[in-house]
DNA sequence: GAGCGAAACGAGGAT
DNA sequence: CGTTTCGCTC
């Protein structure tokens, strides 16, 4: 397994003191020099590992950083902090808020709790304002926090820009007034100490002597800016990166920080990494000539070292159903084992249609992303009622679970609460501690208030000696949501049941771990990213965006939904200028392939309820080239003595070949006859009684049968 | 105020 | 297609 340094490797990992930036294609072993990097500046150079600070972007990588570092050691644990970010961002803030003038106690806004609150602040927005959405006001706030930068700081000059301008001054106020930070801030906080507290830049400057960061071409202006300032005393500063895998440019990383890295930093030195571990010459071939079509690049050419035969396939699809169907299918017939599979799409709404064709089949399978457990809802209330026993000045949880269950605090109640909140510039806890003998309240909306408070107050007050565990088990059952969930919706009150539990389990895991205080926890759980969900030693197929792929590799990986409109994305990408970074992304879905790679599409494909025909292949196809591509559609002019699918045989109009009387031949259970048909299209059943002797009743459209 | 069905509306990617 | 909002009744 351990395989020896490649020469490039080598000077990478043995680079001098100073800046360098290591250009490093996929699958290139990245990860493995950042890990020999530390473990040569602790052994050979007698660095402290305390000194040394690895940043990357994702928990996972910094966890198998983090293993992969401690082995190399020989340690149970290293001393050195490695982690994401943000992570790194809340670290300092935890010890450094009070320099900004803050309570040390803070909780950290998620998007969901952005969203509620934006929506409201647009809903309240004067009349005078130009109308903007809530996602878009987001979105421009966010852009700007991400270059580090104030409505001063930049043109405000369309009456959209102004209305932004605006709510960036409300969402603030109520951030402070809620006494929290969003993710962004995790960042532009740290930044600011940095920048303007000498000693707190010292301070870490002096701790921090090696600076390394991984996907570096993800960084934005803040972390650009936190790098700068950690690095600047010694400018020990070993950057990892690829720019052609640059695809988050949505959430402000800028891949001029990677492409400008040398001229940024003039004494630098540049490596570049070229041999590719990972995939066969096909799909590097493949890979290549799609973001070749990139001008934007600095340019490298990977180098296969693994041997493979498998060319890349293409298959066309009748429609999305039909491609989920196939895919399902052919892993089938490869025989695959699932954990070696990979399904990656452009958006998250593909994952359902894989989803059914993969229950279908009965194969296990992980989907990774889209409603994830800690986006779902009953995790998202408990979470706020937590949140209120730390931070009772946090409004936007207690509109969330004022009313959830239902006690009798309805719209009408709320709207009267916020009216007084405003007026006398109070949280909502504190003025339903106020409200009891005022008559604006209906008796019984002001009796449920006094309830409440009293209820976080109690739960809080045990909460102080409380395992957490103990505490959300309290939670759950005295304000009734517990009882709630499980009197909800008959069909999934099961699973929302789980859901709870499940979360309790992780907090007794927790309590375990860490033995950590509730706004911790809180803390700690608004760092948890999708993407740490997926757990690569599960039997099961994985299911993923492109995104959410960056990072991890396959055997076997479908990429699905090669159409224009969708991989690219949208019908402007050209016109917006992103259509460079569409294709890095293909290129990242198509890297993520050890052995085989298999691009799909659909011919036609139902968006929003309604089906639009005769896609457009997308040109990634063309520019991987046609002669790099083997179809794996069935050949239109197979004679038709030979058996065909039954799915090319529907598609093709021929569902009445399926009848009483037909005879069939079932990929395992062999020759046989059909007893009778139930349903039409898609949902044709057939009963089919086989020459073993066994019956079975077969969704046609999905069973492997043949046509005799 | 709660609960229900109908209508309207809306999703790119996610630390 | 799935989720949120609306409008009605109890």
């Amino acid at each position: 397994m351990s395989i020896r340094l490649n020469k490039q490797q080598e000077a990478a990992v043995t680079a001098p003191d100073g800046p360098a930036l290591v250009l490093a294609g996929a699958g290139t072993g990245k990860t493995r020099v950042i890990v020999e990097r530390l473990s040569w500046l602790v052994e050979e150079r007698g660095i402290d590992p305390r000194h040394l600070l690895a940043l990357t972007f994702t928990n996972r990588a910094a966890a198998e950083m983090g293993e992969r570092f401690a082995q190399r050691l020989g340690v149970e644990r290293v001393p050195s902090w490695l982690g994401t970010f943000h992570a790194f961002g809340l670290y300092v803030l935890r010890r450094e808020m009070e320099q900004l003038g803050r309570p040390k106690q803070f909780t950290i806004f998620d998007t969901s709790d952005q969203s509620s609150l934006m929506k409201r602040l647009v809903r309240d927005l004067p009349a005078k304002y130009a109308k903007v959405t809530p996602r878009d006001a987001l979105g421009w706030i966010s852009r700007l926090k991400q270059e580090v930068q104030t409505p001063e700081d930049v043109a405000v000059i369309t009456p959209e820009d102004e209305a932004c301008a605006a709510l960036w001054t409300q969402y603030h106020e109520a951030l402070r007034r809620g006494n929290a930070v969003d993710f962004d801030d995790l960042l532009v906080l740290l930044v600011r100490l940095l920048a303007d507290r000498e000693g707190v830049r010292e301070k870490y400057q002096r701790r921090y002597r090696y600076v390394l960061i991984d996907e570096y071409q993800d960084t934005n202006r803040a972390q650009y800016l936190i790098a700068r300032h950690l690095s600047a005393a010694h400018g020990n500063l070993f950057v990892v990166g690829d720019e052609d895998q640059s695809i988050y440019s949505w959430r402000g990383a800028d891949i001029n920080n990677i492409l400008d890295f040398a001229k940024d930093f003039e004494s630098a030195t540049v490596y570049r990494l070229e041999e590719n571990y990972r995939s066969t010459q096909a799909i590097l071939d493949a890979a290549n000539a799609v973001v070749a079509h990139n001008v934007n690049r600095l340019g490298k050419t990977l180098r296969a070292t693994q041997p493979g035969k498998d060319a890349v396939g293409i298959y066309i699809a009748e429609d999305g159903d039909a491609e989920a169907r196939w895919v399902v299918q052919d892993m089938a017939k490869q025989g695959y084992a699932p954990s070696s599979v990979a399904v990656l799409y452009r958006t998250n709404s593909q994952s359902r249609l894989m989803e059914e064709s993969l229950r279908t089949r009965g194969l296990h399978y992980q989907v990774v992303g889209g409603m994830q457990f800690y986006s779902r809802k009953e995790i998202k209330d408990i979470l706020a009622y937590l949140r209120l026993l730390v931070n009772p000045d946090d409004d936007e949880s207690v509109r969330r679970v004022i009313n959830v269950p239902a006690r009798g605090i309805g719209a009408k109640s709320l709207e009267a609460l916020e009216v007084y909140g405003v007026e006398r510039k109070q949280p909502l806890m504190r003025v339903m501690r106020d409200v009891e003998g005022d008559e604006t309240f209906p008796a019984r909306a002001r009796q449920s208030m006094v309830a409440f408070v009293d209820l976080i107050d109690s739960v809080a007050l045990s909460a102080k000696q409380s395992t957490l565990e103990e505490t959300v088990e309290r939670l759950v059952k005295e304000t009734g949501y517990r009882k709630f969930v499980e009197e909800s919706d008959e069909k999934d009150f099961r699973t929302r049941l789980e859901i709870v539990d499940e979360f309790i389990a992780s907090c007794r895991d927790y309590d375990r771990k860490s033995g950590n205080d509730v706004l911790t926890f809180l803390q700690d759980m608004s760092l948890v990213s999708d993407a740490d969900a997926w757990k690569g030693s599960e039997p099961a197929v994985s299911l993923m965006t492109c995104h959410s792929a960056k990072g991890l590799e396959f055997d076997h990986v479908y990429l699905i939904g090669m159409e224009e409109g969708l991989l690219p994305f949208g019908i402007d990408a050209e016109e917006k200028g992103l259509i460079e970074e569409e294709r890095r992304l293909c290129y990242v879905a198509m890297t993520r392939a050890r052995k085989r790679l298999v691009l799909t599409a659909a011919v036609n494909r139902t968006l929003y309820g309604r089906t639009d025909r005769n896609r457009e292949l997308s040109r990634f196809i063309k520019e991987a080239g046609k002669d790099r591509l083997v179809s794996l559609n069935e050949k239109a002019t197979k004679p038709v003595a030979k058996a065909r699918p039954v799915g090319a045989a529907l598609a093709a109009g021929g569902e009445d070949k399926i009848k009483t009387g037909t005879r069939v031949r079932h990929a395992k259970f062999g020759p046989g006859r059909v007893l009778y048909t139930t349903g039409t299209g898609d949902k044709l059943k057939a009963k089919i009684r086989f020459e073993t002797g066994r019956m079975a009743t077969l969704m046609v459209a999905q069973a492997p049968l043949e046509i005799l």
